[in-house]
DNA sequence: TTGAAAGCGTTACCAG
DNA sequence: CTGGTAACGCTTTCAA
């Protein structure tokens, strides 16, 4: 008897200072309203099953001690945090801040917020960065790609995190992904060129370490080349960090090639803006000297001058879908549905057939192949 | 005696099911390394005043049971999260994409992870999403602009959250700000474009609704103008929002008005490049014809034809200042430093002095103005 | 429909 | 340097 009644006292006291420093509490709630703090807690989250006068009770109380509910204390409680984590390689890559922007409001809609780390391409901060997150207690992440540290995938089942691939469609059925293939993508637009009738291609690729995406791409560009009967050399391959500049660069060197491939592809749409810029500076005619694609379609692909022809990839599609799969495995769904990202080929100005006169005089020293 | 003995029970049944679903505390660990808990808090913290010996017993434990944290009821038990919010416009903006990439890296170089919303330039969403931050226990906040709903400042001030408004100068010197003085920087770059010998301006604005850095951007505009005795009319102001295609249209209308103006101030570089191609798309030469500049300094503008007249924004640099004087003041640190933010005219080849000839005309006809 | 009370996993204070 | 234990603020049975 003694002892409860000291518990009691010892809880009355830590109230009477509770408005030193911090903020109203479900208690002060509680007892503005004159009922219990379970009470109040079903009042602030299920309004079914509590009386709507005492609902009201409750409520006009937490607007008059303008309460905020603290988070911690509910993840704790509930073992469920309403957060989502999302781990990208860069945000200064315009189609992931789209994506993590879809993804964001997507989330807030449905009361989730957002944590947002970036891997810098580098598999080992990724898993750091995932770690920290599911120390975070994250009810969900989204990665982008299906090529992680060793360690992430079993961290993740272990911890029963539930996460998804983005921006890459999984070989591995039991891997959840939201995305295309971008072999198969890489491999439409190298089609088009072939038909187009090029014979000489020039590749400017993204860094293929740690990037799968990059990586498939490639491989697309290549297994297509192939299948016509070319090869893509080594010296016809040049992998680019991610900047306008290094577009630049690599053009220089293609166009100084002989022969000179007739056909740029580009592994996103700012090297291939890049090397648009090159041929400008150069004199040399898009598409009439050589045809230049990209891959993405940002904004900028459209208004190029010519227009430039690319994949186009709805990066705000990726992050709205990938919030929608979260929410739903955070919900123990069963069924989930993973949607088809399509990927459409853009064609516009950038590309156009050889010029034939070209095409006969090159014919006549070098056999055709792309390098 | 008998109470004490039916605790121990207790707690050793939840632990035999403890490794059912979840995972490893740090009661866990304190059997693992046969001590107690405050101990395996202490070695897992403060390595210091614990003895090495315990402390490898600890790690030990901790990395063979892959013990993981819970911050929640770290911060529970600690009132401090180590976690910050960013509540930008939007991340579609690559301006402020770059700004929380730079946010993010310096936070998690010091154990901090963050919070990502986004506001759509509304003051509202804006509020509620820092509500839902301040609800999230984020220890310090990061926003855009001075200007907020009427009572966010009020309720950022009441919980005693820290705050930093970003991309403007603070006329109120009470609230922290890293960043610059818009109005300033576009008074710069239109007096440079006046000392050109510019008598015709026309302005494509950001849109200025609940968005203060445009709004000062124009005033900016105006004040260095009116400086010179001329007037920025209605009709050479043009409002669009962030795209391209808007600065193109907007540069449409700027040139059929009569008299033309020689020279055009973009609110940012993204309108600025719009206005560009609509230029090239019209057979009108920059700078020969029209001089054009903008406002930011995206990686793009140095790479445009001609390359664009700008004031360079240090987006990674706000981003990282910012994250420096969250983690000051979250510290309670005393005198915090704002560094000062530069916003240099960067010159460029997309402004010139405007032809003679075509003045002398002009002048003959109209008042030198600005409409 | 309501209240009492047992946790949720840590931290931090207080003894020893 | 170490251990015991009371919070931290909320959710969630379990009874009433």
């Amino acid at each position: 008897m003694e002892t409860v009644k000291a518990m009691g006292e010892k809880k009355q006291s830590r109230r009477v200072s509770g408005r030193g420093g911090g903020s109203a509490t479900i208690l002060d709630l509680a007892e503005a309203a004159g009922v219990s703090i379970a009470s109040v807690s079903r009042a602030l989250n299920d309004s079914t099953k509590v009386s709507s006068a005492l609902r009201r009770r409750v409520l006009r109380a937490a607007d008059t001690l303008r309460y905020v509910p603290n988070a911690a204390a509910r993840a704790l409680a509930s073992q469920s945090t309403y957060t989502i984590g999302a781990v990208v390689p860069t945000l200064e890559n315009p189609s992931f801040a789209i994506g993590v922007e879809a993804l964001q409001k997507r989330l807030a809609q449905n009361g989730y917020t957002l944590f947002v780390a970036s891997s810098n391409y580098d598999l080992e901060q990724e898993r750091r960065q995932v770690e920290t997150l599911v120390t975070r207690g994250v009810d969900g992440i989204m990665l982008v790609g299906a090529l992680h540290d060793p360690g992430l995938y079993d961290f993740l089942r272990q911890r029963k995190v539930p996460f998804v691939n983005t921006w890459v469609l999984s070989q591995d059925p039991k891997l959840p992904t939201i995305g295309f293939d971008n072999k198969k993508a890489a491999a439409e637009i190298t089609n088009f060129l072939l038909d187009l009738g090029h014979k000489y291609f020039g590749v400017i690729a993204g860094l293929t370490k740690s990037n799968d995406r990059a990586l498939e791409r490639v491989k697309g560009i290549r297994q297509a080349l192939r299948a016509r009967g070319l090869v893509l050399t080594k010296e016809c391959l040049i992998k680019r960090p991610y900047r306008i500049v290094d577009g630049q660069s690599a053009m220089r060197v293609l166009m100084q090639m002989k022969p000179r491939p007739s056909a740029v592809i580009c592994g996103n749409d700012i090297l291939a803006f890049g090397a648009m810029l090159e041929c400008q500076g150069q004199g040399i005619s898009i598409p009439h000297h050589v045809s230049v694609v990209g891959f993405d379609d940002l904004d900028l692909a459209s208004q190029l001058v010519p227009p430039l022809t690319t994949i186009r990839v709805p990066a705000d599609e990726i992050g709205q879908a990938a919030a929608d799969y979260l929410l739903a495995a955070t919900a123990q769904d069963q069924d989930i549905r993973l949607p088809e990202i399509k990927t459409p080929l853009v064609v516009r100005g950038s590309a156009a057939a050889p010029s034939t006169a070209r095409y006969m005089a090159l014919a006549a020293k070098h056999p055709p192949n792309s390098g």
